[in-house]
DNA sequence: AACCGTTGCGTTACCCGTAACGTGGATTTA
DNA sequence: TAAATCCACGTTACGGGTAACGCAACGGTT
């Protein structure tokens, strides 16, 4: 393809399919449409003519001329060897595609700048509308989302003043509870590890949730945060060694998600800590890992792609006009498990 | 966004910014493209309108006159919940952002009539290259990407005579591999549990390989396929139970990937089958859940990323112009656990 | 036979940005 | 002082497809 080819490797427009039939553009345009106006035989020769040279109908023309946007739909997630996104990203396609719109893809880390050039691109193609991670994004792009009049969803972290529409979890009331949960079972000394990418999201709102909720019952949180790290397991195991050595008498270590809880669990293990008895342990996410997992995990579950599903779902709605409720909080469950 | 704003919500073309600058048409663009031929405050008279009225450059207008291609790139993929998969696409946007290209995402689930359907679309968008996963397209999916004449990379399968290039490692050989070394080891009653989904994919291959391999060493092999299931924790442990009430006497089962092998391995162990020594597992792929898993799983490591990596710069490559080896043998490494 | 509607097509204009070319005034050169 | 040059900017045309409109030929009505 690449190269030219014995075949004619130029693309062919309407225009030449018309001359090659011996009509006008604006019949082969009709009956590639379908749309009424031509006799048979004509359409016969204009078809013939489709199938002989491969003609494929050119949407960009279309679309520009009749000043549409694009079938395209811009997604940005910060990173895919999360589990938790690939999923949200399975979720939010399956639908889009369902409905004829093509999801554009922005790994975006995390990064309000990336994310601000990935915007400005996309949108000067005129996508039909955008779903973005998270709640922070640069003035700048939140200044041409607005002027780019299309729907936005921002999803994951629960907004309740969005750009646009937001569906998501409550992170900061997410870890408030777990935090309350720990609280209930009588732990007071409590341990967070978790990655730190410099930027505020939602793993530090689960933190702050934690901690506050800590606090309240008359405890105390001490963090490891592994800098720039992928929440796996690897950063859980040493993040938990770094918390133990700087801080004895922690009873219980609630994980930024459950890779990291696996990790810090295999820790503790190998030290002679034994589990609940000694530590407590508590991940996030229900990922897959814990259906492999010897112990049952206590995790919070969250339905990643159902999430994905709805986001796309406010798009479409929006799209073709019906009425959206503009926030929906997908909620999250608390699942005990023999870790605590 | 998606209603009426206060603010002026339709899209502001050039030659509004234009009239209001007081200048032509000509005169904003050579601005905007700073490319000479304008005086300072005309500059500034322009520069001052576009961001009052916040314009945006409609890239699909430039590149629809110049019968320039779109920046995107058509990647096809079967499935997000399968790990590698997940791996390669994250390679691939990482890869193609990099050089200011867009991924458009395709879940094309293994079937050959829906990417025909997805490829159709894409290439109405004129799109700057595809990738796609295996080796096995419709007829028309191939005239099509003919008649397009942008690059096309095969990837996943190793195709020695790909449409055009093809990065990928050969399943059958890797298949062949596991089955000898099994064999080698001095295996003979072996099983394979995978699942179906009625298509020829790369996992077929790897089981006509292991087939082929044992057979060439005197065994024998039972298997056990789960009908439209994606290969996971679930249909791995109950894949291992069809396939070991059907069949007594087996001596080792190589799994479709390493979650399926887990699922196995623990179906196994709960019925009082010590591993290795009544029964060995063979995983595949080395996915992350192997770094968390108690044992260390005998497996297939294969460089997925650099795969994506791989695919992306030959396309990126044959767009610049640059001389590209149409195939590249991203190779597999069999690493012996304590699973068999 | 004059009138009317329908059918089957062609012509024109437009969408937005840019290449190519044109132009008028200021400045320099011979 | 006339001619040449240059600068800053405007005008025109184009690309692929489609909306809007025009029009000739034909069949049916009164």
């Amino acid at each position: 393809m690449s190269k030219e080819k014995p075949n004619n490797s130029k693309k062919i427009s309407l225009a030449e399919v018309a001359k090659a039939a011996g009509v006008s553009k604006m019949t082969a345009s009709r009956v590639l449409r379908n749309q009424g106006g031509f006799s048979d035989s004509t359409r016969d020769r204009v078809m013939a003519e489709v199938e002989r040279l491969g003609y494929l109908p050119n949407r960009m023309a279309t679309a520009f001329a009749a000043g549409e946007s694009s079938p395209f739909v811009g997604v940005s997630i910060p990173d895919l060897r999360n589990e938790a996104f690939s999923q949200i990203l399975e979720g939010i396609d399956h639908k889009l595609g369902t409905f004829g719109h093509q999801t554009v893809l922005g790994l975006t880390r995390n990064l309000p700048e990336e994310e601000e050039k990935w915007i400005e691109k996309i949108l000067s193609w005129q996508p039909a509308g955008m779903i973005l991670t998270g709640r922070v994004h640069s003035p700048k792009a939140i200044s041409m989302l607005k002027h780019a009049a299309i729907p936005v969803v921002e999803m994951w972290d629960l907004n309740s003043s969005p750009m646009d529409m937001c569906v998501g979890l409550n992170h900061f009331d997410c870890g408030y509870h777990v935090g309350r949960f720990l609280i209930e079972k009588g732990y007071r000394r409590l341990g967070y590890v978790g990655t730190d990418h410099g930027v505020a999201n939602a793993a530090q709102s689960r933190l702050e949730g934690f901690q506050k909720a800590v606090a309240d019952g008359g405890g105390d949180v001490r963090h490891h945060l592994c800098l720039n790290d992928i929440p796996g397991f690897y950063p859980g195991y040493y993040g938990t060694e770094q918390l133990l050595n700087a801080q004895r008498g922690i009873e219980a270590i609630f994980f930024q998600n459950d890779n990291m809880a696996v990790g810090g669990y295999e820790f503790c293990e190998s030290h002679a800590l034994q589990i609940p008895q000694d530590i407590g342990i508590v991940g996030w996410g229900d990922l897959p890992v814990l259906s492999v997992f010897r112990k049952k995990m206590t995790t919070v579950k969250v339905r990643h792609v159902r999430l994905g599903q709805l986001a796309a779902e406010k798009l479409l709605s929006t799209l073709h006009g019906s009425a959206v409720q503009p926030v929906s909080d997908i909620g999250y469950l608390t699942v005990p498990g023999a870790t605590t």
